[in-house]
DNA sequence: TTGAAATATCAATAATTGATTATATGATTG
DNA sequence: CAATCATATAATCAATTATTGATATTTCAA
């Protein structure tokens, strides 16, 4: 169903950690290295979520040597933020 | 912060009862007798999420009679749900 | 003014979720 | 191949949150 794929994307930008996560990465691809210093938090922590916002389809990630940069997956995220912003 | 509002209304939409209420509220104002039947759930589950809502600025309520009448009280919310709808 | 309908609230329990610390994996470099 | 950097994963604990069942409150009507 349509609503649970909406109500795992109001959760993923209902925690303060994802919402960060996601606003970071709205301003373009991020390696994981400096998320934790963007947003406030430990690696471990950030890295738990950057996995369940991946498994959620909410952002994607691609390799480049022992990196891994990451990027928004889902186009309607921005024009949400858009709305909020008015 | 303007962020913490946006966290709260995406927590507020984020729980499956919640969610349901809200987008039952979309097609417009409902009594609080009929709530439950709408969305599968118990009177006291609902009324406790319906305290919620309320108290997070999603909905309002007026009173009738022995009735009391939710709706929608944020106007970002349907504009995010047509988002969604696409 | 008693009873019933509509609704909220409370207390207990159950379930989910996040933070933390430590460890594991995997790629790169020397 | 060993060391190191970047990152993920696992286990535990703490905190938050939802559900349930019972009861309280409010309003109306007989």
């Amino acid at each position: 169903m349509i609503d649970e794929i909406n109500i795992r994307l109001f959760k993923a930008l209902s925690e303060e950690t994802r919402y960060r996560i996601v606003k970071v990465l709205l301003k373009g691809e991020k390696c994981a290295c400096e998320i934790p210093n963007l947003i406030g938090k430990t690696q471990s922590n950030t890295s738990m979520h950057l996995a369940k916002l991946q498994n959620w389809g909410i952002i994607k990630v691609r390799k480049d040597g022992k990196m891994r940069l990451y990027s928004i997956n889902n186009e309607k995220i921005q024009d949400i933020f858009n709305i909020l912003e008015k």
